[in-house]
DNA sequence: TCGCTCATGTAACGTGTTACATGATTAA
DNA sequence: TTAATCATGTAACACGTTACATGAGCGA
């Protein structure tokens, strides 16, 4: 699954420019996809070559061209087996962990830093999540915000439990050299 | 932070070859990142000539021959500096969560398997942190395991309570088509 | 006037994935 | 006899990231 696919995905939703789908990526996406323009705009454009999206020119006063993509039935069909076809995987690459795991190797100062930074980004993905949450949408997207406030709420909590004693201890141990 | 560095970090721990190394990707660190021979071989090579690490070949009777790499000074250096400069990110690609996300596209029974197969993989990965946290470890790896056990117990716990009502509403509500 | 929103794209680069290739030993 | 463990590596490919390039309108 790559981001040909969400595009298609993001298509089955409604018509959108790629920028539009940009935002999606942003928002709805955020906590389990990303992409850029650059793997967008490519995306869309492969997928109008193989025939599974189409788009239709909108020219606009005091904007650039908009192109304004659509599903085609074989771009929809292309989805559908796609999503079969995935097995139901979940990929982390954690960067934090990796500080966490080295930690004795950080400066103190610097590993508290780290703490707070990943604390604040948490709870600013929370309350992303939490204006989502509000909205009225399908079972299924509705789980995925669930799914994201519950995992991000239990890493926040997690690091609020241990972190002070983490500070304290991380240093005085003798494990490390 | 790439292989490269994980590579250094997991040498900071003791001598090892690409495959103690890759076993080390296997168990400890993966929760939180990912990596194959393919790419940690040819990062031992470059780092090598990089003279951050070095190896003494070691035969061995009815075995291939062993490379044990260990960290160079430069290689400390190199990995300290690493570990300062990365800001802590994590990044998710969830495969599962995009089938959530497009519920509706699926057939009911594929839906069905797909949330046991992955809560099977979740299990199955608690089972393994719950293994590690057993061992005694500095703080820091302790703090890792952790993490991983609060944020897979919450998502495990979220799927148990959302799965029955999902499998029931996803295909009653009319949000989609 | 500063920064954000709208709007599209390219090109170079870096990185990782996958499959392939080899092969003996050992435990079930 | 099957699968797992030990042990190393290569080559082609796919994919995504980053930085760059352009530019008007609008609200604070």
């Amino acid at each position: 699954m790559d981001v040909k696919t969400l595009c298609l995905g993001a298509l089955s939703l409604g018509d959108a420019t790629g920028y539009d789908i940009k935002k999606l990526f942003d928002e709805a996406f955020s906590h389990f996809f990303a992409a850029g323009y650059g793997s967008i705009y490519p995306a869309l454009e492969k997928l109008t070559a193989e025939g599974k999206v189409s788009y239709d020119r909108q020219q606009q006063e005091k904007r650039p061209d908009k192109k304004v993509f659509s599903l085609t039935p074989a771009g929809r069909e292309e989805l559908i087996h796609d999503l079969e076809a995935t097995p139901p995987r979940e990929k982390v690459r954690s960067e934090f962990l990796v500080l966490m795991f080295f930690a004795h190797l950080l400066p103190p100062q610097r590993l508290a830093e780290v703490l707070q930074e990943f604390l604040d980004e948490n709870n600013k993905n929370l309350k992303m999540l939490e204006d989502l949450e509000k909205g009225d949408c399908p079972p299924g997207i509705k789980f995925t915000i669930r799914y994201g406030l519950a995992t991000t709420r239990a890493a926040v909590e997690c690091i609020e439990q241990s972190r002070d004693a983490l500070l304290r201890e991380v240093y005085s141990t003798q494990f490390a050299q």
